[in-house]
DNA sequence: TATGAATGAGACTTCATTCAT
DNA sequence: AATGAATGAAGTCTCATTCAT
């Protein structure tokens, strides 16, 4: 890795963190840079704009969970997916922790490009889900598939305010879930 | 109403249009009193800052909807709870959509203090249906409350985000996630 | 005069002051609005940005000579216009002598519409000599105002530099110029 | 020539070029290099200061216009020497077309030292003109020579900024001026 | 009460310059 | 000699808030 990426990487680093901890909007460049040990001016040889960092965050780390989703599901074909799904959401937004929390508060509200960001990512689950569920499963796929990207986002909000919920919780959660909504199918 | 309550009226109004149009951090507290015929200086005759104005927006509707909630659960005793809670949640975040959108966007990173209502407005939706269902239903209350809450925050985004959803449309979808949750109970 | 009017005036005197003392790319808003007695703010109370007020006092000043100029040709029909140009510039560029500097030596640079600005200035003046030339004097009437517009040019350069040239001395020499190009005509 | 003299030529040559597209102020040491092909550090290898490499662009080319100017009037004595002096100008500033675009606008708002250079230019010219003419022609030499110089200046002026002018319809115009001008004396 | 001019702290961003490699 | 990452001073502009009228 070159000088500058490693430099960039650490910013990177000090972006995520200090946006979790603040919000967008609260969170100065300079609190970024301090934090990384660096000037204001390195900033800018990185990224050309605080914007422009926290949309460089956010996508690739959203860009990484639908690739990540999608071979989950190529492998586990005819498989049950919708639990493994759940179940990998249950792990991803563990490592993902500060990076969720901006994308799930603050995306919305920064700027258009990251509404339809946030937009697709909820669209992409919903549908995912729909799909799996119309395969098997005639009865109310559509509500149970809202009922589930519903789930989503409230698992992924106790992650994020909650300490260290233990994911073995979380699975069995998620189990039980699958047995009331898919009664057939499970 | 004095005649300051009446300014007072004007500038809140106001203020949820803009917030709702541009989010909290965008709107100018010009932006708000322009929109509402008044002066700068006018704004803090009636609130001591942007964050106040903010907060009193918030505050008193989120106040309104929860004794609405209590007065229909207490009109409503031993009968479906749970469906005229969607029910009536259905209706109320029609009125409320220009607030509900700041609600649920930006509360949780202008403040501690809203972070807070937020989260206890999820908390307190969590805990009536959660009551309900155990009083009615043994098995799995806890996810099933769960699956409910996440329902109502997609059907709340469903409401601000899509222009014009027919009432009829998704109070038909709250008796088939009944049905599909509380099968016994319904 | 309103308030915020005078304000405006007094900045914009001081504006004239600063960017002839230092030109406009040395020149900063605070400079500006510590000589005028104002804080940052008020610079941008009156305008949208540094060249904003830059335009807004070469424009006026420009339409403000250009227009006496049309008064001034008018008023003189038939007699001899282009001494009386000649001296009018005499006049106002002594006038106007802090606001010229910047105009020659910095409209051209700093913006491209001020550049046209620049141009069509020394167009129209170069304009105005050769119809007139046309009229009284067949020959050469082309080059003569192309000497004439450069004498306007030294003139002006002179009134900038060097410091109480009297009137009457450049007046003279106008006479003297005009007897050296135009000997048929005067 | 060593290594360094050709980097060294080659960031001027690109100063040159960059300093006339977009004047002294908004061109950045980063454009120069980069258009050379260089780093930013091969700049302050040859170089101590933008201002530094500025002014060496502007002396060489003040320098040897000088030169020429002088050798020329030695190697003519006694001829038509404002004539040979206007025709040598006319191909000169052709030449330095992009540096002389610089020089007549920024060098006198760049710095004190450019100002006078740009000053002692002009007078030099003045002075020459005034030299030959009161040697040959009583009547009006100051005056005379006050034209001359303006002339000049709007010359370069036409050079610079129209595209193409062929050199022989300035040399005929050249010669038209001095008949106005000099009738006696051609 | 209403006004809106004035304030000024503080944010973002730029870019000439330095220096270790 | 060449590189280019790092620097940080300095400048522009924003906007919530104050206050005299």
């Amino acid at each position: 890795m070159s000088q500058s990426e490693s430099t960039k990487n650490k910013i990177l680093q000090s972006a995520v963190k200090i946006f979790a901890e603040k919000g967008y909007w609260k969170t100065k460049v300079s609190d970024i840079v301090t934090n990384a040990g660096f000037s204001q001016g390195s900033f800018y040889n990185c990224f050309s704009s605080k914007e422009d960092c926290f949309k460089e965050i956010l996508l690739s780390t959203h860009n990484e969970t639908i690739q990540n989703i999608e071979a989950l599901l190529q492998s586990n074909k005819g498989k049950d997916n919708v639990s493994s799904l759940l179940k990998y959401l249950n792990r991803r937004f563990r490592e993902i922790k500060d990076i969720a929390k901006v994308f799930i508060y603050e995306a919305v509200t920064s700027s258009h490009e990251l509404r339809k960001i946030y937009q697709s990512f909820k669209t992409k689950n919903f549908e995912i889900v729909y799909m799996i569920l119309k395969e098997t499963d005639a009865e109310y796929a559509y509500e149970k598939a809202f009922l589930i990207s519903g789930f989503i986002k409230n698992m992924v909000e106790t992650l994020i305010i909650e300490e260290n919920v233990p994911v073995e919780k979380i699975d069995l959660m998620i189990e039980n879930i699958i047995k009331i909504i898919c009664k057939e199918s499970v």
